[in-house]
DNA sequence: GCTGCAGGGTCTTCCCGGCGT
DNA sequence: CACGCCGGGAAGACCCTGCAG
């Protein structure tokens, strides 16, 4: 008579009993395991759907040291990259049975990412994907060894996993269609200096001028967003002005954009520019935005493949972001093919 | 002696015995309970981070019941919108000691609903917050009984628990700031039917329209993307074209601004657009977006909140976006103030 | 071929026994 | 005697996995 005052979620045993089994035969069923008639299947199926019945997350991963749950790491997710991956992420880890906790840093200094790590071991993650491309939060990730599996996403790949798109050869590829325009004073908006992706595509910049024998020429810095790029674009002498800019990513090249219609300076007839990302807007800035397609949603995939094992590290094909020419690229002016600091009229 | 093969991750256990005391004070000292000596809290402390123990999460929860885990369903995470509020959500659960478990949904269909939610039940989550305000997702939660606290956002508040921006009133607002400039032809550029934000924004538009006894216009609808805003755009007959467009959302808005320019018809001087979102490359769209700001991060936080009990339900001074004029919205011109279906001329 | 018993995994909590000041 | 501190023991939370029957 033991009238249960609280009503205890029913058990393995409480579904045992009403379906006249032992509870390790319940236990097989919920399992899927062999040795069970359909007989008292069915029986058990009947009694776990009648008690409503869910096998108790804590005890099974107690006893199978399992937790199913993957932890991941990140910085801004509210911007389109970064949110992206983690839905591919999402995806791929949910289709192999896993779960994703999420913890977001409010900053890249070395206590907030120790922290955020150390908690999600302490929630008993199986695996950690770091979606933090900056320098000083690999950093700290290196140094930290947690005894499970860890994989940054475009890291640069120094340790541990790493999973990247080709972010150098691509930037390459945005300088080599500029180049194949005619331009010659070919000027660089980048990404804050501390974030790996930024370095990459700086990297792409300066190695493909080298290869066409150009000098390289004004490079700048945002911050991503499409406000420093405005201001980027705001900052320039005229005089110095190149015929065409590659921009770190698509927000930034908007607000370059704006600064550049503003200063009466045409795109692309006086000026061309191109992106890096291709959000879903770039097709409807004005103009229409060249820039670089990386394909998020796989890199995401591709995460949770590597961590789980099931591909070899650095597999075949690694993705690689691809060139969508609209219409803020365009062939240089024929007064202007010159590489000369020649003087360049033109009002504000 | 005994060589451990596997080196089983330490317990409670190991760190008593090396720091001489027994499981018990090990666990008081974990737990922050009192009646411990601070030399032995010391020493205990210091057996900890010899071993790096750290408390099984598993049977910790086993013990106590508690996970600390608090599960989020969302759709398209890679908006911006919905990636705000997750962001929000997290510092706020952060903060006060939860996790969180993200899923996201394929598509709003009842299975889908149902499996995403069961999952999470099974995992363990503490409650849930739905982050789908989708009339078909929200229906099919509201017939779920979970058991746990559930919290839908912008979900209309029918039933549970909810939390939401008024965007009914946002909407109206948007609509009185469009009259002020003297605009009576007021269309609405809408989000797709079976979304709750988009019925309350359209709600607000009805409502604003029949106050100032101005008949109801040119009504579209499109799916949130740019694209959809600009095939809109594309489509509406020139004859029938308003003076003013309230849209749905800030992408959308930047597809119709698109379309608009492509078809000679200038903004704000031929025809004024009002966008709702406030996204942070809003200012930096051609030209710079009015809008209505939403302040996602604190329904983020809000949610949290509510779901713990922090504060009472609907509390005090619900979450009102905010108007932002910058220059997509104008005085309607002179010769386009009657409210009639008089011939606009004007060429493609 | 199918089913059940016993043991184990880690932590919490309650009880109660001590010791020392 | 009281009170702060600590220990030993044991029950319990729920499930899994050999190994018997």
């Amino acid at each position: 008579m033991a009238a249960a005052t609280t009503p205890r979620s029913p058990s393995l045993t409480d579904v045992a009993s009403l379906a006249g089994v032992s509870h390790q035969t319940v236990s097989r069923v919920v399992n899927r395991r062999p040795n069970v008639s359909d007989a008292t299947r069915r029986k058990v199926h009947a009694a776990i759907l009648e008690l409503d019945y869910r096998p108790n997350a804590a005890a099974r991963s107690l006893a199978t040291g399992r937790t199913h749950s993957i932890g991941v790491l990140a910085g801004e997710l509210s911007q389109y990259g970064p949110s992206s991956v983690l839905m591919g992420v999402q995806d791929a880890a949910r289709r192999a049975g896993y779960f994703l906790t999420v913890v977001t840093l409010k900053d890249y200094s070395a206590p907030t990412v120790d922290e955020a790590l150390s908690d999600l071991l302490d929630h008993g993650v199986e695996g950690v994907i770091a979606l933090t491309p900056h320098v000083s939060a690999l950093e700290v990730l290196a140094t930290m060894q947690s005894g499970i599996p860890m994989l940054t996403v475009g890291g640069g790949g120094h340790r541990g996993g790493d999973v990247a798109l080709d972010q150098e050869s691509a930037a390459a590829s945005a300088v080599e269609h500029l180049v194949s325009l005619g331009h010659r004073r070919i000027a660089h908006l980048a990404g804050p200096a501390d974030w790996v992706d930024a370095q990459r595509r700086l990297a792409g910049w300066r190695s493909a001028l080298a290869r066409h024998g150009l000098e390289e020429g004004l490079l700048l810095h945002g911050d991503w967003s499409a406000r420093s790029g405005y201001d980027a674009g705001l900052g320039v002498e005229l005089g110095r002005l190149p015929t065409a800019f590659f921009v770190g990513n698509d927000q930034m090249a908007l607000g370059l954009l704006k600064a550049l219609r503003q200063r009466g300076c045409e795109v692309p007839g006086r000026v061309s520019v191109i992106g890096f990302d291709d959000v879903p807007e770039a097709e409807y800035y004005e103009p229409s935005l060249t820039t670089l397609r990386q394909e998020f949603h796989d890199l995401g995939r591709r995460c949770i493949d590597e961590l789980l094992g099931l591909q070899a590290l650095g597999a075949a094909g690694s993705l690689q972001p691809r060139l969508i020419v609209r219409a803020s690229t365009g062939p240089v002016r024929a007064d202007d093919d010159g590489g000369g600091p020649e003087r360049v009229p033109m009002q504000g």
